[in-house]
RNA sequence: GGCGACAUCGCCAAGUGGUAAGGCAAUGGUCUGCAAAAUCAUUAUCCCCAGUUCGAAUCUGGGUGUCGCCUCCA
């Protein structure tokens, strides 16, 4: 299994700190708004990856967390007039139930920056005691200067940074590029008693605390977004590094952005679409295939038209496994063989090289088109074996059954019985007739040799 | 100013030295009373120029274009 590790700018053999085990840590959200498509990739992404580890074998411990403190937070709670806590608890509501319509796993934690102050207070002491943190007026910072191979993530130079174009000089900082550890709370805002004051933590800190003491000092896999590279990773590494200089974790995945009409779609650029609002269009699945049939690193940009191509994808997917009379078929134990593994075999490669999720899907299509040529029904349960491992398949019964009060499902059942009369005296005016208006009504009829399947269009 | 990414068929996209996967759409055929589905067939020499090589979409140099990071952002 090779892994891309931005640390490295290579391809790496992915070896985990213990052999069967994969530690993961993903930055999850600030809850301070709805998130919007473009935050729904890693969320994607980063499930697959889970998903795919735990199928060849691994026992995965993702952490997803949630920064429930922060000045987008207060921003907010002064915007819409309620406590920050309960701003809070309303997106963090709204992500959960956004991630389960998206059919996105629950990580095995979730921890809150609220529930970790004590842990972050000590650790920002630690690094005071170290010098690697300064106070000035109950603000209290790190200094990039005493870090050793400061910018070794993101590539950057302490000097070059400096040229950057500050857009508001901290004349309390030491040197420019000193992030906040501790932020003095302004009267009204939230605070906790700390050795500097009261304040709340810097949000880089959060990460650092959290991840170690969920999944221990050094761990498989950081992972968030592109953008997150530079400031927040390089500044947690600075900080885990200064405190006990361990790696916080030996590989660093980066996912691409998603862009509209060719730029970056962001909460500060104010160009996004909010995933609950896609998804009253489109279906989760469609959603998954658009992001999965791009390279997770590559940035990929959003429009409409392209989900709509996505979701004939998917549905041609759904076409091939009703077709196979899924729902009916008995044996679940049709054992693989060479032709089967072959394919598997195929998917599996892909995945290994860096999460290849756009070439395993070819390979779902090459095995959908080989049950459609030889019928055999193996090739279906491959095909939800691997689709799983994507997100795709997971709901089929749901999906696959028309779900409809039984008077309903018993009226359309009567109306098939009386058009297949029809169509026996080759009545084909009231045979179509039948067709026509149920089409109307959103409900398609499909002939085969032995039956008339019927299907609900969203 | 510093650093970086990307450019492959109408659209999406895989492919890091050996002669262009796959999906969507389209066109034509088969099948079906007709539809639908399925199936067969057809559709590119890889932004431009120069170079390295027996051989390059893939390597090097130059150019053009697009985007990003250096400030909160997945």
């Amino acid at each position: 299994m090779k892994i891309y590790n931005t640390l490295t700018n290579k391809k790496e053999e992915f070896i985990p700190v213990e052999h069967g085990k994969v530690r993961m840590y993903v930055c999850g959200p600030t809850v301070y708004n709805y998130f919007h498509i473009g935050n729904a990739r890693p969320l994607i992404f980063f499930d697959v990856v889970k998903k795919f580890f735990e199928y060849i074998g691994n026992e995965v411990t993702l952490v997803r967390n949630i920064t429930d403190i922060d000045d987008k937070l207060i921003n907010r709670s002064i915007e819409e007039k309620i406590p920050v806590v309960k701003i809070a608890e309303k997106y963090t509501k709204a992500f959960f139930d956004d991630c389960n319509a998206l059919e996105i796993n629950p990580a095995d934690y979730h921890p809150r920056a609220t529930e970790y102050i004590n842990d972050m207070i000590n650790l920002i002491k630690e690094l005071e005691e170290k010098k690697f943190a300064y106070e000035v007026n109950g603000d209290v910072y790190f200094s990039v200067s005493n870090s050793v191979g400061y910018g070794k993530l993101s590539g950057k130079k302490l000097e070059d940074l400096q040229v950057g174009a500050r857009i508001e000089a901290n004349k309390q900082k030491k040197h420019p590029a000193d992030f906040t550890l501790w932020k003095k709370a302004k009267p009204g805002e939230p605070k906790w008693a700390s050795p500097w004051g009261e304040g709340r933590p810097g949000w880089h800190t959060e990460c650092v605390v959290m991840s170690r003491k969920l999944l221990g000092d050094t761990f498989d896999i950081h992972g968030g977004g592109i953008d997150l590279v530079f400031p927040h990773h390089e500044n947690e590494i600075a900080q885990a590094e200064a405190s006990n200089n361990q790696k916080l974790a030996n590989y660093w995945m980066h996912n691409g952005y998603l862009n509209i009409e060719g730029e970056k779609m962001s909460k500060s650029l104010n160009n996004f679409f909010t995933t609950r609002d896609v998804l009253k269009k489109y279906d989760a699945e469609a959603i998954r295939f658009f992001f999965l049939s791009k390279h997770y690193r590559s940035p990929i940009d959003f429009n409409e038209n392209i989900i709509i191509e996505s979701s004939q994808a998917v549905k041609n997917f759904y076409n091939t496994i009703k077709n196979a009379d899924y729902l009916n078929i008995k044996d679940n134990g049709s054992e693989y063989t060479e032709v089967h593994l072959l394919h598997k075999n195929n998917f599996v490669t892909a995945m290994n090289d860096d999460f290849n999720t756009a070439k395993a899907i070819s390979v779902l299509f090459d095995i959908s088109k080989a049950y459609n040529k030889t019928k055999d029904k193996t090739f279906i349960h491959l095909l939800i074996e691997l689709g799983n491992i994507l997100g795709f398949f997971l709901e089929l019964k749901d999906k696959l059954s028309n779900d409809l009060s039984d008077i309903s499902g018993e009226l359309i059942e009567l109306l098939i019985s009386y058009r297949n009369r029809f169509k026996k005296e080759k009545n084909w005016e009231m045979a179509d007739t039948i067709r026509t208006d149920l089409k109307k009504m959103g409900i398609t009829l499909k002939d085969t040799p032995e039956r008339t399947d019927w299907n609900i269009e969203k």
